[in-house]
DNA sequence: CTGTCTATTTAATAATTGTTGAAATAACAA
DNA sequence: TTGTTATTTCAACAATTATTAAATAGACAG
């Protein structure tokens, strides 16, 4: 992970919307949710969710699988974990006892 | 932390020179870092810095405290750990090993 | 008090982002 | 083919965000 992709995943993030879309598909887990059962849970217009998935896509924090007439979106743990890492490296300069006294990062 | 604490912390870090900031404080740990030594380090503005100060201190990513003419910023983790606490909820809708066999989510 | 250093605020501008209705695409059933 | 369903793309507009120069504020030394 660098800095423009974390950038793109945090962006991605930072909205409403948005947000509300990736803890659903991290609840939904690997089979994921069509974009019309989202849609549903959220009250939100499709072609609003679109361009959000779209981003979320872009910043590859979710992945989507064609099913029929459905498009099934599910969350990459991956993308997720690797944003967290760049987040919290070197922290407290490696002194890792420093880092644990404040809060309990990671 | 609930959807719009969220919000406000993840677009305070998707930002270039937020994100470097923030991670130039979580390296610092405890002690921190003037504004001035983060205006070296990063070779940007004074006044672009202290709007960049203000949202991450908004979305109380830091802290920050005077000595004398400097100011000194510093992480707050607790935050962060609220954030990736929220970004995980619920995830898998509770079954941990559906969770970890994709990537390594916590 | 005056001058200097550190940092913030203000104001203006340029660029990016979110939303929505309408049109388009794509899969399937009859 | 024709119609229906599911979703995306397009176009236009409103709202938000980032940057910078110039002005302001606050702490300290002489």
């Amino acid at each position: 992970m660098n800095s423009e992709q974390a950038v793109k995943a945090l962006a991605a993030l930072a909205q409403p919307t948005r947000l509300a879309i990736y803890r659903l598909l991290v609840e939904a887990g690997q089979a994921g949710m069509s974009a019309g059962q989202i849609a549903e849970r959220l009250s939100a217009a499709p072609a609003t969710l679109s361009f959000h998935f779209r981003t979320l896509s872009h910043a590859e924090l979710i992945a989507s699988r064609q099913e029929g007439r459905f498009i099934f979106y599910s969350a990459n743990f991956a993308v997720m974990n690797g944003m967290l890492g760049y987040l919290t490296e070197n922290c407290c300069g490696g002194n890792i006892e420093a880092c644990r006294t404040p809060g309990d990062l990671i």
